[in-house]
DNA sequence: CACGAAACGT
């Protein structure tokens, strides 16, 4: 296990669904790869950049999925720019079965126009029959004797699709299937009746309709007309764009295994369907490469769904790859393409790099639109510039475009998030004004709104709205209001909202799970929590890394590690798993859920309670990383600090170091830093600890400033205080925390204890040099702790009273200042007069209780146990 | 073929 750490942990990797990209596909192009991986020295440049760039697949350069490809191209399908004879028969198709294009007939019929100025290959029969259709055609009696009426007169198979599309426009997919049994049951050629079948399915699909879209498809292969490309192509969509990516693929398997070969439209749709179902990356290339080996050119249409790819993922490095591959083979690009691609840029964190873009759109004369506006107004709100997301906005509705419910929707959800409440009941009413309905996602972004905010009444409010609107909750609705209402103790409410989830029909999915768990973390129910872990298991619902994440900081929370050895302590779920396998009757599981809102509303056990079950708890948590690892659930940086948070609060080097065991076994760089750190192996460490933090600084500030404490407090904790001070530093350098320090004030209040403590020296030490460059010191001097917002324990003052005592301690002339009980205060002189005694020096400068100077060797965990505490 | 909503950390 030690020799093979998985090379998949990704520490910018945070969203579950992203599967990091290391290509087991790409051995194939890059034949070293393997080889490389295995041999390099923990802590590369390579693995550097593979941690950086969660668009590179692999270390190698040469990896990245669009030069893959590319590469691909090169050797193993020299011929990709002419028509290889391999490729499949060029069709129309593609523009056929375009919803678009219908839309826009409706749109010039409906204008009037003359007929003959589109290429329609229906007849003017078919329209009439429409009219009628519309007209008379409201129930299925209706709709069969107009078709009844028009069939002698109706032409074949493309009058017949007409209606289709007609009737799928309108939502209305009964007729659609009314529509095709009556044709097909009229038709004799196969190829005729395969036309039908192929619309009707496609536009089912389009309709939200796959179950409806299988039947038809089953019954067309059963009357043997059904075994075409084009109807797998279209079934392949219909699964795909309703979110069932991986039956799509399986029908693309079915497909070929049936001896069809895939043509465009087909991989067009598998690889869109990759996008939308978060398919492994290495999927979409490993298709994506067997569509060039097949000689099959690929289009906008592809490199568009290629790009949604790595917008899904975040991968917006592959995306510029695929971007600059098109112009470079001479693949036009769109609004589509750009919008897409902004997206990916966005997604990956790449706002300058999206806006840059973005200003480069007009000379390619396309044109901004809505959705381009949307795009970066979310990415720039996603990645905290919420003041830039605004103006982009206003610079959207200065420019005359038309706001949709999307744009709105944006809007609407930063406002939510800023907690700016006012805005958000403008932009309800303007919304009202424009004609634009709340949907589904304007609800739940309100719910979630209120929720964040503690706005519970509010939120029990627009619930109520939302109903009486008629918008339908989904599973999205209930997550959020049961999420809402458990952290804010209102168990009662949360239990209504998830027994009319049951109503509703809906499941509960992993993030609904997540959050149920979470809520028994923080009420210190552990126990309960790792047993939902179980029971969601049992439902056949995979836990996640936000799953383990809440419940590796519960341990490191509510754990002591003391050793204690009675040998009684309540079993651990973990260990008593197997007795409660068999339990998967359905009912039993929500039974459950409602027993463990009920111990959550009884309020036995607050979240201050503390076990003290020593051994049992070890065994049980390193039971939960075991799990994890079977799972192949790839940790995040918030796991990473979850882990070094538990180290901090055990009290022998011996379980710290078991839980950095851990860590390695994820990461070997971070492994490799906080190990390296805390051992005093600083100089040897200090260049990876540098890219550590580069890779960490790329995260947003929050998740951050997460990790620099919990490293920080960690070193504190077992007495390597210069070494944490040299990481506060790198933080504060980094802007870790915003505006740590000036000359007159300290403001420590995003900091953990350890941090704050190593920042107090650094601080004075700087003010102290001040004073020796003989300048005057600030009148008032200040150190702001804040009120616990961001202690663990909310309200406890648990960082004043640890900055009160190193204040003290160290003979430092403040005192709380007698309005504001989270801030220390003193006068200039005061301070300057105390750090010029001679004593102070001493106890400002920090030192490390281990430290090595640098000899490159190998350091073992083993290495903690030799040494004192 | 493009844009919007949820869980972990502070």
């Amino acid at each position: 296990m030690a020799s093979s750490t998985p090379p998949h942990c990704s520490l910018t990797a945070s969203k579950p669904y992203q599967n990091h990209p290391y290509p087991q596909k790409n051995h194939r192009q890059n034949p070293n790869h393997h080889h490389h991986h295995r041999n390099n020295p923990k802590w590369t440049a390579a693995h550097k950049v593979s941690l950086a760039n969660p668009s590179l697949p692999s270390p190698h350069s040469a990896a990245s999925p669009a030069s893959a490809a590319a590469a691909a191209t090169a050797t193993q399908n020299p011929t990709f720019t002419s028509l290889s004879p391999l490729n499949a028969p060029k069709s129309d198709l593609g523009r056929d079965f375009s919803g678009r294009r219908s839309t826009r007939f409706v749109s010039k019929v409906h204008l009037g126009r003359p007929k003959t100025t589109i290429s329609a290959r229906h007849t003017s029969v078919a329209d009439e029959a429409l009219q009628h259709a519309i007209q008379y055609g409201k129930d299925e009696n209706g709709l069969e004797n107009v078709l009844l009426t028009f069939e002698s007169k109706l032409c074949g198979a493309d009058d017949y699709t007409f209606l289709l599309r007609e009737f799928g426009n309108r939502g209305e997919h009964l007729k659609v299937v009314q529509c095709f049994e009556f044709a097909v049951r009229r038709e004799r050629r196969k190829n005729e009746q395969g036309k039908l079948a192929s619309a009707a399915i496609s536009i089912l699909g389009r309709l939200g309709k796959v179950d409806l879209a299988r039947s038809v498809f089953d019954r067309a292969l059963r009357e043997g007309y059904g075994n075409t490309v084009y109807a797998y192509s279209a079934l392949i969509s219909a699964n795909g764009r309703n979110g069932y990516c991986n039956e799509a693929i399986k029908v693309f398997e079915t497909m070929k295994n049936n001896g069809l070969k895939p043509n465009l439209v087909t991989f067009n749709a598998v690889i869109d369907a990759c996008g939308k179902g978060g398919v492994e990356f290495n999927k979409v290339l490993w298709i994506f490469d067997e569509m060039l080996k097949n000689g099959v050119q690929p289009d906008r249409i592809t490199y568009n769904s290629l790009l949604a790819v790595c917008s899904r993922g975040g991968f917006w490095e592959a995306a510029k790859n695929w971007f600059n591959e098109m112009v470079d083979r001479g693949i036009d690009q769109d609004i589509v393409t750009y919008n897409t691609f902004l997206d990916a840029l966005c997604k990956g964190g790449q706002m300058d790099s999206a806006f840059e873009i973005m200003s480069q759109m007009p000379t390619k004369n396309i044109m901004p639109n809505v959705v381009t506006y949307s795009t970066m107004v979310d990415g720039y709100a996603k990645a905290g510039r919420c003041d830039e997301a605004l103006s982009i906005f206003n610079n959207m509705r200065f420019l005359g475009i038309d706001l949709d419910r999307v744009s709105y929707n944006t809007l609407l959800t930063i406002y939510s998030k800023l907690g700016n409440f006012q805005e958000v009941v403008d932009i309800c009413e303007e919304m009202d004004d424009c004609g634009i309905e709340k949907d589904v996602v304007t609800y739940n972004a309100l719910l979630g709104g209120y929720g964040k905010q503690g706005k519970y009444h509010d939120m029990t409010r627009v619930y109520k709205e939302m109903k009486a609107a008629q918008v339908c909750p989904n599973l999205l609705t209930y997550s959020t209001l049961i999420d809402m209402y458990s952290k804010g103790g209102l168990y009662r409410e949360a239990m209504d909202a998830f027994k009319e989830l049951k109503q509703s029909g809906l499941k509960p999915d992993v993030v609904l799970y997540s959050a149920l768990i979470d809520a028994l973390c923080k009420n210190a129910l552990v126990e309960s929590a790792v047993s939902l872990l179980h029971e969601m298991t049992r439902e056949g619902i995979s836990p996640n890394v936000v799953t383990y994440n809440s419940i590796i900081d519960a341990f490191g929370r509510y754990m002591s590690f003391e050793a204690d050895f009675d040998g009684n302590g309540p079993s651990c779920p973990m260990l008593i798993e197997d007795l409660t396998e068999n339990n998967t009757a359905d009912g039993k599981g929500d039974s459950r859920i409602m027993k463990y809102f009920g111990q959550l509303a009884s309020e036995r056990v607050g979240p201050l309670k503390k076990d003290s079950r020593g051994r049992q708890e070890i065994l049980c948590i390193l039971g939960v990383f075991k799990k994890m690892h079977e799972l192949e659930i790839k940790p995040n940086v918030v796991t990473f600090s979850a882990i070094l948070n538990a180290c901090s609060r055990c009290n022998s080097f011996e379980d710290a170091s078991m839980l950095l065991e851990e860590l390695r076994m994820f990461d070997n760089q971070v492994y490799g830093v906080a190990h390296g750190l805390l051992m005093g192996y600083r100089e040897t460490v200090w260049v990876q600890a540098q890219s550590l933090f580069d890779e960490v600084r790329q995260m947003d500030t929050a998740t951050a400033s997460a990790f620099y404490n919990a490293l920080t407090d960690m070193l504190w904790h077992f007495g390597q205080r210069h070494g944490a001070q040299l990481v506060v530093l790198d933080g504060k350098r980094r802007q870790v925390w915003d505006n740590v320090w000036s000359d007159s004030c300290l403001d420590l209040h995003l900091m953990s204890s350890g941090a704050a403590q190593a920042m107090v020296h650094a601080w004075l030490l700087n003010i102290r040099s001040i004073v020796y460059e003989g300048h005057e010191l600030p009148k008032l001097l200040s150190i702001l702790t804040g009120w616990g917002k961001h202690s663990k324990v909310v309200g406890d003052g648990a960082l004043r009273r640890a900055i009160e005592a190193l204040l003290t301690g160290m003979g430092a002339p403040f005192r709380l200042a007698k309005c504001n009980i989270g801030r220390f205060i003193s006068t200039g002189s005061v301070v300057a007069a105390w750090l010029r005694e001679s004593g102070t020096l001493k106890v400002l400068v920090l030192q490390d209780d281990r430290s090595h100077p640098a000899s490159g060797g190998i350091h073992k965990i083993s290495d903690l146990q030799m040494l004192p505490l």
